[in-house]
RNA sequence: GCGCCUGUAGCUCAGCGGAUAGAGCGCUUGCCUCCGGAGCAAGAGGGCGCUGGUUCGAUCCCAGCCAGGCGCACCA
């Protein structure tokens, strides 16, 4: 990396001053910073160091101290000029010489270009969305899934194993899962033909009949929907695909029996709903983990018993307490209920030491910011069984609103009006153009989604942009094979014909990637990926506006200029397309 | 009352303690015999909720206040 050979530069600078009595001793604990100034005016890089020394050498006038470090800064390859700007600060210019070699690099790792290995020997589970169990994937949940997918991604490439898993909170001991499965059990009858009797949702409200389908034409008893019943429209499909695979089976059925196979039922097509609304997101999971598996293999009770004999609970007034006030938790916090039912930070207790114990070293978890008042509880709770809280890491997504054409929606899946992802948006505007909607800002600022608004923009959502960025490059080394030339490794091309500001921004740009991966992977900011995506498209339309690859009747480009360009199309084709692997976003070669 | 998040251009949002605060959309103007006009160039538009503080330097850090969102269960 050149910011690191400007720092050694620095660092050699600062010795020889010292030597020349023009500096105080600097020690390697003073950190020198390189940053890219916002203007290219200020050079390619920039240092503020004399600014920051400022007090550690009692110099107070900073150019003055800036220029006792130019003085003594050693000869070198790089740099063609360093001057001293505004109040103190050192700017590089560099030869673009580093600038070509860059395009070795980036053809030589190709596909690997921009990862590295520094998580090497991490294990890491990413859970996200677990999504209740009773309806279908809310466009809602699209932030979270699009974020914990890429994060994945992210993860893996700075050398991480990493996995995704959903779960599925289908405990037995659920109410939600009842309700919900009795609902779709009325709706199935309703398919065979009874009427539904549908009480009032609200106050302002009336009771509703409504037909059996088909209606019936003998008499048939009509069946009375659940006052706190789920009424969306999602209900009767399941019904409706439930009645397609076994007919009217169950209408002779015992209640028993009935309730049985439509608990089942429901929660199988439900979560293959799920899977296949995420799915059409671009989100696969590797595990679909079962709340119910934790008890059928006893897990919670032994979680709870192990929690016990550490000493870590207590009984009080009938309930089983764990003591997470001694790691961290405002309070104490039932285990189990007087009425012998283990809650639910119970059974996450017990799922999150599963996970550990499944090899994992780090556990990354993204909840909506509604469940931020539980996470001091959990993460109390994995330290009482033993594990550090710090691997446990929890991303808190703020709340997406949504809005319809700036009409705020209340949305709920007992009232019915879900805003489904993959029906309502997906299904509109492409997998790609809402994933890059949902990647466009941090998953701290609170958002505002309008899916009208979204729709009408699509065409102008900047996923185009970054697509038609890529599909461009891969169209000029099709012509140019066209044309009769052949692509040559950038080690054979006279790189240093590449002088032309619009072409060294473009390989600027392409010498940050690595950097940007891992910050965004560091900070759990994918947004980061696609607002640089954006500027790296950006830079290259200005290169195609500026720089004639192949040669024209008005441009006729001379052919060593040619391949130079084309190697640098190659490069930059390689760093975008693996920029939009990692976001999940076809990296499209026509358009 | 306590905790977390947020307050930046008309809208949706970036901004990683630094030099003239940015993008997309929307708006105005110009550019299609030429590798893809889903493009390019230029322009209008905000001084970053308010008040203090730390710092050579604050949109960014700290404190207080104002406003919005979300939490503070023997619900999940």
């Amino acid at each position: 990396m050149i910011t690191s050979v400007l720092i050694a530069l620095l660092r050699t600078a600062l010795d020889n001053a010292h030597s020349a009595d023009e500096l105080p001793l600097i020690g390697d604990d003073i950190a020198i910073q390189i940053e890219t100034p916002r203007n290219k005016q200020f050079g390619d890089y920039s240092s503020n160091i004399a600014l920051t020394l400022k007090k550690a050498t009692g110099i107070s006038d900073s150019r003055d101290l800036a220029q006792r470090i130019v003085r003594h800064f050693p000869e070198n390859a790089h740099v063609t000029r360093l001057e001293i700007a505004g109040r103190g600060f050192l700017n590089f210019y560099l030869k673009p010489t580093w600038l070509h070699d860059a395009m070795l690099t980036i053809e030589a790792q190709d596909s690997a270009y921009g990862t590295n290995s520094t998580l090497n020997g991490e294990t890491i589970l990413i859970e996200f969305v677990s999504a209740n169990p009773t309806g279908p994937i809310s466009v809602v949940n699209g932030r979270a899934a699009v974020l914990g997918d890429v994060l994945a991604s992210l993860l893996k490439s700075q050398g991480a194993k990493v996995s995704r898993e959903y779960y599925i909170n289908d405990a037995l001991n659920s109410l939600q899962l009842e309700k919900f499965s009795a609902s779709v059990a009325v709706r199935y009858s309703q398919y065979l033909g009874h009427p539904v009797v549908v009480p009032p949702a609200d106050e302002d409200s009336e009771e509703v009949i409504e037909a059996g389908i088909p209606e019936t034409i003998a008499e048939k008893p009509s069946i009375h929907f659940p006052k706190d019943g789920y009424r969306g429209e999602y209900v009767k499909d399941i019904a409706r695909d439930i009645y397609a695979e076994v007919g009217d089976r169950l209408e002779s059925a015992t209640e028993e029996e009935r309730t049985a196979y439509f608990r089942t039922a429901t929660l199988e097509h439900t979560i293959a709903s799920q899977r296949g609304a995420l799915g059409a997101f671009g989100v696969e999971f590797d595990t679909w983990f079962y709340e119910s598996s934790l008890y059928a293999e006893n897990s919670v009770e032994k979680s709870i018993e192990r929690l016990k004999a550490q000493g870590h609970a207590y009984e009080k007034e009938g309930a089983l307490w764990l003591k997470s006030s001694d790691f961290g938790d405002e309070k104490d916090r039932v285990l189990v209920r007087s009425n012998e039912k283990a809650t639910y930070v119970a059974a996450d207790i017990a799922y999150h030491v599963n996970k550990f114990e499944r090899g994992n070293t780090k556990l990354i978890n993204i909840w909506g910011a509604d469940h931020h008042g539980y996470v001091a509880r959990l993460k109390a709770g994995v330290a009482a069984a033993g594990y550090d809280p710090k691997n446990l890491d929890i991303i808190l997504t703020q709340m997406v609103s949504l809005v319809r054409d700036g009409e705020a929606v209340i949305g709920g899946k007992r009232k019915g009006n879900v805003i489904e992802l993959k029906e309502d948006l997906v299904d509109d505007i492409g997998r790609d153009a809402a994933r890059f909607y949902f990647l466009l800002n941090s998953y701290e600022t609170p958002a505002t989604v309008d899916v009208e608004l979204a729709k009408r923009q699509s065409n102008d959502n900047p996923v185009y942009y970054v697509q038609y960025a890529h599909a461009r490059l891969v169209n000029i080394l099709r012509r140019a094979e066209e044309q009769g030339f052949t692509l040559q490794p950038a080690e054979r091309v006279e790189r240093d014909r590449l002088i032309d500001p619009a072409e060294l921004d473009v390989l600027r740009k392409l010498t940050d990637y690595p950097a940007e991966l891992t910050s965004a992977a560091k900070e759990y900011a994918p947004h980061r990926l696609t607002r640089y995506a954006m500027e790296m498209a950006s830079l290259l339309n200005g290169f195609y506006e500026n720089c004639r690859v192949l040669p024209s009747k008005d441009e006729p480009t001379p052919p060593e200029l040619t391949q130079a360009r084309l190697a640098l199309v190659n490069a930059a084709r390689i760093v975008l397309r693996n920029l939009l692997v990692v976001l999940g976003i076809t990296p499209v070669e026509k358009m």
